[in-house]
DNA sequence: ACGCTGCGAGACGCCTACGTTTCGCTGTGA
DNA sequence: TCACAGCGAAACGTAGGCGTCTCGCAGCGT
């Protein structure tokens, strides 16, 4: 995972990096088929050929900019088991508001519906962020704060289901408070 | 809505139709981005001339095509309100699972988030859906089958959610039994 | 200080799509 | 029956991406 440094040039270091992020920010502006090398290279201000230089083409590149999104969710852990789940709901729904991920998020679905690495990397990056939740609310049930006859799995999918919704199909705005609202509606509610 | 047909020639209207329909394949195949006129005309065995006759460019076309694929789903009427809205998510299940409209769905996705119009489109041709199952819960809380102060809206995003989720983040396969498996977890279980 | 190497720029031949035009051919409607 | 209109095919010049190559430059490590 992570390497000692291999003494790479320092120019190298730099192209990658300004290449990569272009490649991202034309992924979310213009989309998976309409992205081309040139228009990378116009959008990172760098040579194609230095981008022929690093990667194969279009699609290799595309998968190394993806590996970048990949950043480690820190499941929270201050609480209830009720109070956890809204919190990583909360920090879900921030993260489809704003963030590069969700930027490129139409794009990402087209292009895994297209090629199969991408769509590997989609699942493998969506099912790292459920198991959080399903970990959570394993927990919560050997807890004993939720009933023990709860499908975690089929849980997490209705809780956050409906925030991917929202944004891939209605586009209806939505803020930090339909995490609780959620998570009321579907965990049966303690004696308050 | 429905013209009296204004004695069209039939070879326009069969041009029409095979075009319209080799779009929405070639949508479903390569996405918006690589969508091409010439791909479209090679795949429909027809002349380009013949699509710009009738079209004025690529979106023009998307958004005639796209009008093809509305129809009219019959809400379910037999049985108790829980059944109905069973029924209905068993409905968006096998939609989701084999229909053209959900071959479409990335592309649609995608070219939604470059395009206003195909936006437009697809957040009417969701929300007509959606519209169905709130209603049904609409009438489930006036029979008194379910608890007045649910959410119907927030309701039925939380029952669909998930099975769109599938399809389109997680690409767990999905049959119709998820259908009950969500009411049941979302909706309070009848005393049984 | 200096040889090396990654760089941006841009030219290359090739290919494909653009949107338009022309050409016979054939089905249509009177 | 016959004028007409829509058709498929193909060619057009233009534009732009492909992937490769060659420059001269400047930042790199020794």
């Amino acid at each position: 995972m992570n390497d000692i440094p291999p003494e790479v040039d320092p120019r190298v270091e730099r192209s990658r990096r300004v290449i990569l992020e272009a490649t991202l920010d034309e992924l979310g502006e213009i989309g998976y088929g309409a992205m081309t090398i040139e228009s990378v290279a116009r959008r990172a201000g760098v040579g194609k050929a230095t981008i022929y230089r690093h990667w194969q083409g279009k699609l290799d590149l595309l998968r190394d900019a993806l590996e970048t999104l990949k950043r480690p969710i820190p499941p929270p852990t201050e609480g209830s088991a009720r109070e956890r789940i809204v919190a990583l709901l909360e920090a879900l729904v921030e993260a489809l508001g704003e963030s590069r991920w969700s930027k490129c998020m139409p794009a990402l679905i087209d292009a895994a519906a297209r090629d199969e690495t991408v769509q590997r990397f989609h699942h493998q990056f969506v099912g790292a962020r459920r198991k959080i939740m399903v970990d959570l609310l394993v927990e919560g049930i050997a807890a004993g704060e939720l009933p023990a006859d709860l499908d975690p799995v089929l849980t997490s999918e209705v809780l956050a289901g409906p925030i991917f919704y929202r944004r891939l199909m209605t586009g209806e705005p939505f803020g930090r408070s339909v995490a609780r609202q959620i998570v009321d509606l579907v965990l049966p509610t303690p004696i308050s």
